[in-house]
RNA sequence: CGGGGCGUAGCUCAGCCUGGUAGAGCGCUUGCUUUGGGAGCAAGAAGUCGUGAGUUCGAAUCCCACCGCCCCGACCA
C-alpha cells in the first residue's frame, strides 16, 4: 500500500476523550474514531488489525474443532423469553421495535440462538459433541463505556457453544476450548494466565477468565512466577485426546492464580516468598460451562443410545477481538506510539522514502517495494512529501514492527537503513542484503506459540 | 443511576467572571526556501460559539430547559 493512496488520518495531539494509553494511542494512529459513546468506527488501519485478530481466532477454533457460522445481530424477543431472559437481562440489552411494532433485540450474546438452531438440526447423539461458534458484532447497552474499545457498548465478539451428551463429554469440549484459547493469545505476542473465574449458578470449577498482564490492566491480579513459564501447547495438539488434554488443563490450572475478586490472601501468601507476581490485568477471554441452563428450558435434546431424548450440556467461550486490540496496545507501546508484534501487525514493513521525488530514491522504493511484496511481506511505502522527521514521527505511531529507510545519503553508497520498531536498533547494510535481512526477520516472528 | 466536569475551526485550547458580534498553536490550501527525527517565510480557506427558549438596543459571554461527551462510583467481554 501506497501511503499516498491510502487513508490513514493520524493525529499530531491527544484527543481529549481519552484517558487510557491505548485508547490515546488507537486514537491517534488513527485506527478508530468514535461515533458515539461506546460506538467505534473501524478505520482502515484498525481494521487491518482486528482482521488479523480474527483470522488467527478462526485458524485456532477450527483447529479445536470447532464449527464456524454466522448468527444476526437482531434478535426476536420471543426467543429470549423462552429462556427467560428477556425480562432478566435488564437495561443492557437494547430492545427495539420493528414497523410491525414485533419486539426485537440488538443481541447481547447468542445462548439462545444458538440453541434454536441446536434444537432444530440435531436430533440424534451422533451428531455430538458440537462446537458452534461465529464471530459477530454484539451490542450491551452499558451504563457507562468508557476506554475506548476496551469497553464499548458495540463490540466484536467471537462466541462457540458447545453441546455435549454429558458432563464428561461438556469437560473435554471445555478443555478443547482451554487450549485452543491458550495459543490464541499466544500467537498474539500475548502472555495469557488462564485464571479462575465465578462460575455462577453450575458451580464447579470449569470456568476460567484468561487474563494478559498489562502495566495499565484494568484490574488487580496474583499469580504464581513458574505460570508465566508454561509452554503454549503445540500445534499439533491433537484435541481428540481428551487424556492428554486434560493433563495441560491440569498443569495450566496447577498453580494459584486470581483476579482481586476471587484472591485468596493465604493462598497466595502460601507461594514460596520470590515466586509471587501480583500486576496489573486484562481480561481477553472467557470460558464457561452451564451445563443445561438453556437447553433444558429450551428443550434442546438428543436421543441418546438406547432411544431415549437427553438434554445436552453446553459450554459457551468468548473472545473479544476488539478489545484484544486495545489489549494488545496497552501490553505494547512506548513513548513514541505503538509497537505491533508481528502477526498483527495492520503492515508488517514501513518502506520510508525520506525523499519523495528524488529520482534515485523513487526508484529504489518502488523496486524494494515490489520485491518485498513479492517475497509475501505485506509494506507500507510512505510516498508523500513530508519531512523525514514527521515520517519517522508517524510511523514510529502506527508501529509497524520494522522500518526500511530509504535515503539519497544512503543510496550514493548503493545502503539503506532498517530499523526494528521495538528496539530501535538500526543498521544500515547494501539494498540486497536489507531485503534478504527483513523477509528473514519477518518470517522468524510471523507465527507465535 | 448517584456525584463531578466539559461542549468555541479537523485537533489542542484561549476568550465567558466584568455582554459590544470570535482568536492562537498545530493541521489544511498556494508560492518560495528547506530536506536523515514532527522546518522557515509569505499569502489563504475554514466556526449555525452543542440545541432551543429567555433577559437585553446588543449574548460565545447572563438566566432556564434539553442534548451530547468525559471522569469517579455501582456494573460488565
Amino acid at each position: 500500500m501506497r501511503l499516498s493512496r491510502f487513508f490513514m488520518p493520524v493525529l499530531r495531539d491527544t484527543p481529549k476523550e481519552a484517558e487510557i494509553i491505548s485508547h490515546q494511542l488507537m486514537l491517534r494512529a488513527g485506527l478508530i474514531k468514535q461515533e458515539s459513546a461506546g460506538i467505534y468506527a473501524w478505520l482502515p488501519l484498525g481494521l487491518r488489525v482486528l482482521q488479523k485478530v480474527n483470522a488467527i481466532v478462526r485458524e485456532e477454533q477450527n483447529r479445536a474443532g470447532a464449527v464456524e457460522l454466522l448468527m444476526p445481530t437482531i434478535q426476536s424477543a420471543d426467543l429470549w423469553r423462552e429462556s427467560g431472559r428477556y425480562e432478566a437481562y435488564g437495561k443492557e440489552m437494547l430492545r427495539i421495535e420493528d414497523r410491525h411494532e414485533r419486539e426485537m433485540l440488538f443481541g447481547p450474546t447468542n445462548e439462545e440462538m444458538v440453541t434454536e438452531i441446536f434444537r432444530t438440526h440435531v436430533k440424534s447423539y451422533r451428531s455430538l459433541p458440537l462446537n458452534l461458534y461465529h464471530l459477530q458484532w454484539k451490542f450491551r447497552d452499558e451504563v457507562r463505556p468508557r476506554f475506548g474499545v476496551m469497553r464499548s457498548r458495540e463490540f466484536l465478539m467471537k462466541d462457540a457453544y458447545s453441546f455435549d451428551l454429558d458432563a464428561a463429554g461438556a469437560r473435554h469440549s471445555y478443555n478443547k476450548m482451554f487450549v485452543a484459547y491458550l495459543r490464541t493469545f499466544a500467537r498474539f505476542g500475548l502472555k495469557s494466565i488462564p485464571m479462575q473465574a465465578d462460575t455462577g449458578p453450575i458451580g464447579g470449577d470449569l470456568s476460567h477468565e484468561f487474563i494478559i498482564l498489562a502495566d495499565t490492566g484494568e484490574s488487580e491480579v496474583f499469580c504464581h512466577k513458574d505460570t508465566l513459564d508454561f509452554a503454549t501447547p503445540p500445534s499439533n495438539t491433537n484435541f481428540d485426546d481428551a487424556v492428554t488434554l486434560q493433563a495441560t488443563v491440569d498443569k495450566w490450572t496447577s498453580l494459584y492464580a486470581a483476579t482481586s475478586e476471587k484472591h485468596d490472601v493465604a493462598a497466595y501468601e502460601a507461594i514460596e516468598a520470590g515466586k509471587r507476581v501480583s500486576a496489573r490485568g486484562i481480561e481477553v477471554g472467557h470460558i464457561f460451562y452451564f451445563g443445561t441452563k438453556y437447553s433444558e428450558p429450551m428443550k434442546a435434546q438428543v436421543q441418546g443410545p438406547d432411544g431415549k431424548p437427553v438434554t445436552v450440556h453446553m459450554g459457551s467461550y468468548g473472545i473479544g477481538p476488539t478489545r484484544v486490540v486495545a489489549a494488545v496496545v496497552e501490553a505494547s507501546h512506548d513513548a513514541n506510539g505503538i509497537v505491533w508484534p508481528v502477526p498483527l501487525a495492520p503492515f508488517e514493513v514501513a518502506l520510508i522514502n525520506l525523499k519523495s521525488g528524488d529520482k534515485d530514491c523513487d526508484q529504489a522504493c518502488n523496486d524494494l517495494y515490489h520485491k518485498l511484496e513479492q517475497a509475501g511481506l505485506s509494506v507500507l511505502l510512505d510516498d508523500t512529501d513530508e519531512r523525514a522527521g514527521a515520517k519517522f514521527a508517524s510511523m514510529d505511531l502506527i508501529g509497524l514492527p520494522f522500518q526500511l529507510i530509504v535515503g539519497p545519503k544512503g543510496l550514493k553508497s548503493g545502503e539503506v537503513e532498517i530499523k526494528e520498531r521495538k528496539t530501535g536498533e538500526r543498521v544500515t547494510m547494501p539494498v540486497e542484503a536489507a531485503l534478504r535481512r527483513l523477509v528473514e526477520l519477518v518470517s522468524a516472528r510471523r507465527f507465535m506459540g
